[in-house]
DNA sequence: TATGAATGAGTATTCATTCAT
DNA sequence: AATGAATGAATACTCATTCAT
């Protein structure tokens, strides 16, 4: 009854909804959201299906508790950027390059999000659509803002570019390995830059 | 029980086998290849599970060849523009904007492509990266030409602006709709522009 | 915390247990007992799993207590008109009108009665019987009564009788409709008159 | 393939569908169509549930099949008894005996058919209600013809006359017994006579 | 008197694949 | 070349019940 109760004598002690979250995230991320069953991820996770389906009303909540945290992540990162007191440019390169390294951080969570978003039943897939459009909106004001300005090229669409670049976050969960010659950050400086470049009038 | 009935010896067989790859193409890309059951198919194929399973050995199987389909082709083309009479700007822009029309003229297969790569069993899965590199490879000899040669910057590791690339393909079935407003030539065009600018000096 | 809360001390507690019964009632009488979880009849009742286990023993307790009721009123009430000091006949139609009644006014418990009395285990199954075998006696004794004196036919099994009259009664949760035509004490009247008229000699 | 192939070996011959049926009807009257589970049919049957998915559709498909078996023998000998050329009190009687025998000849099948009806989906219960009605329609008319040509008693709605001839058919499950002192002619003939009886002027 | 997290055995259903014909 | 009945293992999910607090 004191608030953190840690370290006592049974087996693995922690949040049992966490535990299942982390798990979950892991296998999804691995495997695939089709090819990790429910049974692997209690096992995993050292509990029973009872407690998986106590906390979780589905597997596909499962899988929505990873895109919330997914998305809200890059939302605030994304709006903490574009708010900023600095050129257009400047917000633009640290945006692009931000989204960059929180998606190499969390490329587990960003795997399952792009792999398995058709996976959602439709109110779920709706509204997670609605949130990715918000975001991709954001991102593409930043653009249109340079291009009215005249920092940025106007002959391609916005929208494009936002693609474009989105494309190349998207496809980090294919290539990047921890242990390649890259950190995160040196590719999002470099992602960045061509971007940039790819703009410049 | 007469009917049409090609009697060459020679390896393909006609209409059974091809219906059955068409419509599970279309299947696989609309839902998936987990969600997609033999049944569907056959059923959609308007054959039986037993003719399915004269042609193909598995289910895996005819993931297998649509994989090979779309290797070979983009590999084809790729050489083809590659080995142009040509300056490596050309070359690449040409390439670049190919791979772009033959991806989105082949979406189905090619969302197929991106999105159930991790299906394949250990060896197939080789073969697969394996081709995958040789196209890579391709692509970056292009970049690193170029490079070379001062026509593009190089202060960005090649191998980095291919993945930048392709991610941009890999995105296309995501966004892309037949009846959005821009035809398929216009996308590639845009998109080998940014990638173009991108590698300006 | 205060609150209403009487602290007598003798069985029957208050207010939980009778909301819990009320609302199995219901619920069984909706769905049928295998189709009503536990944790609906928590949730409807605005309590939790807790507290109906320490009411009750099990999800068959429930049922039981249910049966206990119906079993109760129906011999009670059938004991006052088989020993009022009248004609058999009219002791007879009194007996079968009112089983009707009575039948209409609790015609969830009843529905429950009839429908659920096979997922009794076999100790509560046989008291159950027991009891049932004395109220169908008592009102075979009527009949045999009448018989042996002269005022009801005697050439069909006096069992066979009740069974036939039972029948009706049973029979009234599948159609028995409270926004019908007939009221409780019509249809009971009806239902009594063709009992008489059936045995009249 | 020569039609009828029997008397072979191997372990168990006779149609799959056929015996799954008739064990998913014994099955279900004896324990209830919620208590057997998929598992002990199949087990019953010496199959395995994949023949059993193969021949139905669901679990509920089988008990729509017995309904459907139970709903034409009625119907059929009901037509056959009420057309007949005979004055309306022989009609009626031969229709409310001989729904009494057949009722007992398939006791397993009646017994299912009134205790599950509230077990299946929406569409299915509209289906085998509205076949019901027709039924009761059916023997209702009966009833009417009589009271109109005066040879029944008029003072009681001919509804609750089938109603209450219905119960007791529908009790048959309850009570009776094969090995009981009435034959089902027996049981049939006194059910019929109480009928007519209550209908008499 | 009551909570609610956790269990473990059970449920109906699906599916890729095989094989005798 | 093709059928379709049958398999057997796997799947997501449910539920009555227990127990430390």
């Amino acid at each position: 009854m004191a608030g953190t109760k840690d370290g006592n004598g049974n087996g693995a002690a922690k949040p049992v909804a966490q535990r299942l979250l982390a798990t979950a995230t892991r296998l999804f991320a691995e495997q695939g959201y089709d090819r990790t069953s429910v049974q692997e991820i209690v096992d995993a996770a050292g509990v029973t299906k009872g407690a998986l389906y106590h906390y979780f009303g589905s597997k596909d909540d499962l899988l929505h508790e990873v895109y919330g945290r997914v998305l809200r992540l890059q939302q605030e990162r994304l709006d903490h950027f574009a708010d900023a007191d600095a050129p257009v440019q400047q917000r633009l390169r640290d945006a692009a390059a931000d989204v960059v390294v929180t998606t190499i951080e969390n490329l587990d969570d960003t795997k399952i999000f792009f792999r398995s978003m058709h996976h959602l039943g439709p109110e779920k897939d709706k509204q997670v659509r609605a949130e990715r459009r918000r975001y991709h909106e954001r991102f593409r004001a930043l653009i249109e803002e340079g291009q009215r300005s005249g920092v940025f090229a106007a002959d391609i669409p916005a929208d494009l570019v936002v693609d474009y670049h989105f494309g190349s976050v998207h496809h980090l969960g294919t290539w990047y390995r921890e242990d390649g010659p890259l950190s995160p950050q040196q590719v999002a400086d470099h992602l960045a830059e061509l971007l940039l470049r790819a703009l410049r009038p």
